[in-house]
DNA sequence: CGTAATACTTCGTGATATGATGTATTACGC
DNA sequence: GCGTAATACATCATATCACGAAGTATTACG
């Protein structure tokens, strides 16, 4: 899809991906691939910057001789997603005036 | 509204802005603005990125000692716009995923 | 034993929205 | 008639961001 669109939607995504349950790098990109596909550079890219924003919290183990790095929503996080949420009538609003006939 | 849920959004905005009929950059911005908001140097970069793609075409005139200059909409432009709505659906999806409970 | 899968990292690049700033003319209130 | 707002367009520097490329290591499997 357009990289433009997937812009606003790949952080919210990402975050959603980890809301009902901490999860990894590696498994973040699998669970999401049926709706939208990301690179792994672009993946660990956005997990440092939400990190950075506290909007999730990082806890590294060691899994099976292979580090694993798994990422935890927080309450910011979380007020993210309803952000989003609450623009969508918004952006709803732009797709009927753009698709209007 | 978020900047990068913008993104995806704006270019077509302004192709919508001119579907109907010819129009010019102030006009634009005010016909958008209820819509979505946008400032004067992006939407100059926009017209002239989407001139450059061929989506549409431009013609100075001179209007009450003032130069405008008028944009039209191209076959490439409106087929933009389709390609936008085709992706509708994929896009959708993505949000149900995010807001799911 | 070689190849694929798992798992994370770093770097350079290109696209792009925006504020700041500038240039000019017209319209309007006082 | 004079100042201020509105109209109209242009340019530049900056910050953000998705991505491909390339790298490092370990495990799984035929």
């Amino acid at each position: 899809m357009d990289i433009q669109l997937k812009r606003g939607l790949l952080d919210v995504c990402v975050l959603s991906a980890i809301k009902d349950g901490d999860s990894y790098g590696y498994k973040i990109i699998k669970d999401m691939k049926p709706y939208i596909e990301m690179s792994e550079s672009t993946l660990y890219t956005i997990l440092k910057r939400l990190e950075l924003a506290g909007m999730l919290t990082v806890r590294t183990s060691l899994h099976g001789g292979r580090l694993r790095k798994y990422y935890h929503i927080t309450k910011a996080g979380l007020g993210r997603i309803e952000d989003f949420k609450d623009e969508w009538g918004e952006v709803m609003s732009i797709y009927r005036f753009v698709t209007r006939d």
